[in-house]
Order: C-alpha cells, then structure tokens, then sequence
DNA sequence: CCGAAAGTTCATTTCAGATTGAACAAAGGC
DNA sequence: GCCTTTGTTCAATCTGAAATGAACTTTCGG
C-alpha cells in the first residue's frame, strides 16, 4: 500500500499504462524533432494529466531527476509548450500542457528551425565568395550553378514555414 | 609534392576549402533532419564535385572509414539523393548528387517520416483501446478529448506532407 | 534573521547511436 | 582456378549529447 499523502496531494507512485502508452507516443514524436526524450516523456505525461503538475510530479511519477525535469521543462517554456498555473497563495509552480498546435509549431518553428536556416544563409553567402575566387572559369560557372541551386533550396525553406504554421496551426 | 597517380586520376588528398565550406553546409543541414554526420560529408562533397566520385574517393577526400563511406551512399541511394553513372567497361561505381529537390523531399519523407507517423498511428490506435478500459466518466470523456486531439494533429501531418513535396518541388 | 522548500546550474557520468576496421563476399582478369 | 580489386557486414569502439546529482540560489514562512 502507497503512503498516506499528509497534505492530500496524489501519491504519485509511478505512471500508469495509459500513461505509459502517450509518454510513449511523444518521446517517438521529439525524437523525430530531434528533441531530447525526456521533453517527450514531460510533455507526454502533462498532455494526459488532467491536472496539472509541478517539478516533483515529473522527478517522482517519469523517474528522472530534477536536473533533467528543470531544464526540459525550460525548453518546453521556451518552446510555448507550456503554460504555468500560479495559483493565488501557492508558491509552487504548476505546468499545464498548452495543446494549441498552432503555438506548437510555432515555438518549434522559431527555436528550432529558424536559427539553422539562418546560420545557413551566412554560410551559404561566405560560399559565394570563395566561388567568385576559382580561376578555373568553367570550374567556376559550375559552381556557381550548384551554390545558387543551394540558395533556391534555402528560399523555399523560407517560404515553406509560414505555409506550415498555417496549414498545421488552426 | 603529392605522389603521382599511374592510372591519371585525381590525386584526391584531401578536400579544399570550397569543398569544407560546401560540406560544413550539408553536415549542418542533415542534422536537422536527423541523420548522420558522414551522411552530410558525403553528400556535400559529391553535391560540388564536377565529376563524378567513387567510394575510395570519399575515404580518401573525407578521412572516414570504408564502413562509413559503404552504409552512408547506401541510405543516399535508398532516399534516392545519388546516382549511380556505371561506364561501359568500367566495373568501380561512380556516384553523382541527384540535385532534384523534388526527388530529395520525397525520398525523405518515405524513408524517414512515413514510418514514424505510422507506427505512431498504430500506437494511438491502442491508445484508444486503453481509454476505453477507462471507469471514471468524467476522467475517460478527458481522456477522449485529449486522444481526439492526438489524432487530428496526426492527420494534419499527413495531409501536410503532399503539400511540402508540391510546395518544394518543382 | 533563520530554516525549509523549491528550483537552477553545471561538472561529471552515462549511454545510444555513429564510426571504425577487420573479416567476409562478389566479380573480374589473367 | 587463383589472385586482385571493390564493396559489404557487423562486432567492438568511440563520442557527443543527454541525464545525473550535488552545490548553489531564491523565496517564503515563522
């Protein structure tokens, strides 16, 4: 038998199987993003709960430390993922899931996707001046051909992102 | 001086400056998505080279392990990224980049993002089963909601990806 | 103020996935 | 047939990103 909760919050011993089964789908999901698993296992679990959870909820019920759970849950905020609950007189932070996927891919988008294309785009422009410098001129006229398909690719990456978040976010 | 090749090939030692920068682009790009670094190298340096290139080539050029070089063209051959130029009377294979970006999206998504989103669909599927077990009503109605919600995210998914191919693709 | 509770930081450790390299095909040429 | 060239496979190793956990800050209650 669980220990009895002095102050009458859920004991919070382990997750249960439908838990288990989302937390599951949603660590498969980040990791596709290339997020680390355990913002999989924290989002997972908050987007199940019914209500919310603080810090101690994730370390106790997913088994991961407070490290881990502080800077997951960071990156969740950073990500608009999630939303914190302050309630009136309770001094502990409690997280709930924010299921709009509009803001999902839209956290994502600028977080993740936004900073690699840009850092592309300088490499991309440093690129053409290394191609100005080939003395070769048919060396030079192909590469020229190559670096501009890589920044047409790049232009439609651009384009491609408002299309998503409209397409995905409703 | 570098040694002088017999059979008038390339000589190969190492890679230029244009062809670092070229693959630094790619190497960051397929982390992005989730593939291996040796993946971006090889990709990289076949998008810029003007002929085209054997596996020694890239062991050579790139510094990386027969191994590596064998299991990276095989994924470039299986997202259909490179191809093959067999010359009549010459038995080495000879790698091209397929600079198509219609053929790279797609082979990117059948490969790497269609088997995520359907193990992910079956996996939801049980979800369902599991909700159902659920007693409390007013727990399993939130529940359903939330597992709704998974499934419309996941038809958007789906529904985006022709889009991406039409929208990137040309 | 002091102590406890809550959360953050970051040096160390762990581990999954990438890379290596040696053994093993396969395919010709002689 | 046998040796060489070319490419593949996979167990062992390496490595970098993630997780840990202990020290540290912050905040509040008494």
């Amino acid at each position: 038998m669980p220990s009895t909760q002095e102050d009458g919050s859920t004991p919070a011993i382990s997750i249960n199987d439908l838990e288990k089964q989302v937390v599951d789908v949603f660590v498969d999901g980040v990791r596709v993003l290339g997020l680390p698993r355990s913002i999989g296992e924290i989002y997972g679990l908050l987007f199940i709960a019914p209500k919310p959870l603080s810090l101690d909820d994730f370390v106790s019920r997913l088994g991961i430390s407070k490290g881990s759970a502080s800077q997951g849950l960071r990156t969740l905020r950073d990500l608009g993922a999630v939303k914190e609950t302050s309630g009136e007189g309770v001094r502990r932070v409690y997280y709930e899931a924010d299921v709009e996927l509009k803001r999902l891919v839209g956290g994502f988008v600028r977080e993740q996707v936004r900073p690699h294309l840009e850092s592309g785009q300088l490499k991309v422009g440093r690129l053409l001046e290394s191609v100005a410098e080939v003395e070769d001129p048919e060396l030079r006229e192909f590469y020229d051909e190559r670096v501009e398909k890589l920044e047409t690719w790049m232009r439609r990456g651009r384009m491609v992102l408002p299309l998503l978040q409209k397409v995905l976010g409703q």
